[in-house]
DNA sequence: TATAGAATTGACGTAAACGTAAAAGGCGCA
DNA sequence: TGCGCCTTTTACGTTTACGTCAATTCTATA
């Protein structure tokens, strides 16, 4: 629907800025073209994921994200989407940033990746601990709070009509 | 088992002091000597209902406690522990201290307190929504979350030995 | 070329409920 | 009378994940 708008700029023209605004040299601070190049400019993969500009700036700061850079543009890869989207879902599952990112840390392209994989399930056994004692929780607000309310209910039924119920 | 230590201090000894050391006048500063006087002071009540000092005098901040005093010292009657048995409640449910405040403040002794009862329940029913809306949240994020865990421990096992389960 | 729309960095603000000194006064007890 | 414990006030610090300007620059489009 509204992605129609930015059509006109996707894919084709920002690999043309890309290269017609060339830094004098060809290719040499561009690490890589990516050959399916799918650059996205920060405005774009906020929409695209539903976070705000400051967000992905935030998580650039933060050391999360490593966009490359067009002059002072950030561009980001789909290495970097898949990246926000491991953040996003980190974060669904209530990871802090700083886990997020300590366990993002660990990947390598070129291993097996068997500590990061390891990290990753003691932190998630850790994490699910939290999140089945935090459900208790609310459960147990959830009944305090409508034993409450149904305390309250009858006070308020009593000052209505008390005449019935005094009685019984 | 500890409580032993200032049982020594507690009832007689402090009413003996308000008397002893009585600001010159009898008895017009305190509102009330509360005949079954249960005064006591903030470490008593800390260690009673589990709360640090540091929380009483914040709830007194807030305009949520009005301990008596006795001098500088702080003085709490069986209403103050009411009300933090409310404030309690009202934390462990979810409420924030400004709606426990704004509940706790329409309370009149000589009235019905409807409207007190009204506000309290609306605002019961909105905390409940936004617990059942927290706990579908954390139901969300535990599937998601063992989900994950599935795979990564498939992922580690693949890599421990992959020579059975990488054909099926 | 004028103007609007992106993008940049920097820096302060926010929310909630306290924690944590710091410095000082009072009290009972041995 | 000295020690130790309790209490008081004041006030800055903590945590997390951004929000919200502000001032500026770049770029594309009409």
């Amino acid at each position: 629907m509204v992605q129609d708008r930015d059509a006109t700029r996707r894919g084709k023209p920002v690999t043309m800025k890309l290269i017609s605004a060339g830094e004098t040299a060809a290719n040499t601070n561009n690490v890589s073209v990516e050959a399916g190049e799918d650059l996205a400019r920060i405005g774009e993969m906020a929409k695209k994921y539903g976070v705000t500009l400051r967000t992905l700036r935030f998580y650039e700061d933060k050391g999360l994200l490593n966009p490359q850079r067009d002059g002072s543009t950030r561009l980001y890869t789909r290495r970097d989407k898949a990246r926000l989207k491991l953040i996003l879902l980190g974060r669904k599952v209530g990871f802090s940033l700083r886990d997020v990112k300590q366990m993002m840390d660990l990947y390598d392209p070129t291993g097996s990746n068997t500590k990061q994989l390891r990290l990753a399930l003691d932190k998630s056994e850790k994490q699910l601990a939290r999140l089945q004692k935090q459900r208790a929780l609310i459960d147990d607000a959830i009944n305090e709070l409508s034993g409450s309310m149904s305390a309250v209910r009858q006070m308020l039924a009593e000052r209505t009509a008390p005449q019935a119920s005094v009685a019984s």
